[in-house]
DNA sequence: CTATGGATCGGCT
DNA sequence: GCCGATCCATAGT
């Protein structure tokens, strides 16, 4: 006789950044669950947006040439760690991606939101169209995090969390420099990885929305 | 529809 | 004081 299994969903683990890069791990995370368990009850969506930040190295990083700060010390922990940092107003976040001391991260930059969608709605009433959650700061807005209270926490055991079995698949990634970050040359033109199409990857044009399926395979 | 400039605020120096 | 891994309103195609 078979074990009844059930079934829940599977919450990303740490095995999920062994042995890759941050970019390989960026362009992953595309079409993954991104959920958060509030107060207020549950909300999320697929990923469909994110930029790699490749630590001491990377001039756009916030732990360029080995900065430590306060507020930045959460890169520097395990992967997997979530950090959380305030930017002109607005909160945005990292997930952590390589080995504790190696202050690499990817900026989650836009959702397609598919869970409770009315409370996200009323944190952010603006507009009605594609600007709930095409963004990091929208997101976080629409999640209604206004602090930096998860900062630290590992995705295994917060009310943050990354959904690894219930994912979509984009037909077409696409790759771009990184928005908002100056930089002198070429050589960071495929830090942001984003689902071709989708009309809640920031700064899309709405003549290159995909509207059969908004990006994703069949 | 797209490009540009101003508002804004937490955290470092 | 100063400075953004931003957002939004407004002006210009």
């Amino acid at each position: 006789m078979q074990m009844q299994t059930i079934k829940q969903p599977h919450v990303l683990t740490g095995d999920f950044f062994e042995n890759r890069s941050t970019l390989a791990i960026t362009a992953d995370l595309l079409g993954k669950l991104l959920i958060y368990d509030s107060p207020q009850g549950q909300s999320g969506g697929y990923i469909v947006e994110a930029e790699a930040y490749l630590g001491t190295a990377d001039p756009g990083a916030h732990a360029y040439q080995g900065r430590r700060v306060p507020s930045n010390e959460p890169l520097y922990g395990q992967p997997g760690t979530i950090y959380i940092y305030a930017i002109r107003g607005f909160y945005a976040f990292d997930v952590v991606t390589q080995s504790a001391g190696d202050p690499q991260g990817i900026l989650i930059r836009g959702l397609e939101p598919t869970i409770g969608l009315a409370q996200m709605q009323h944190n952010r009433p603006q507009q009605p169209d594609f600007n709930l959650t095409s963004g990091p700061g929208k997101l976080m807005q629409a999640f209604d995090i206004t602090d930096t209270k998860l900062n630290q926490q590992d995705f295994t055991t917060s009310p943050l969390k990354i959904i690894s079995d219930q994912a979509r698949t984009p037909a077409t990634i696409n790759y771009s420099e990184r928005i908002g970050v100056r930089t002198k040359s070429g050589w960071t033109d495929h830090y942001r990885a984003y689902v071709a199409g989708n009309p809640y990857v920031s700064k899309m044009r709405k003549r290159d929305y995909e509207q059969q399926h908004f990006g994703w395979r069949i």
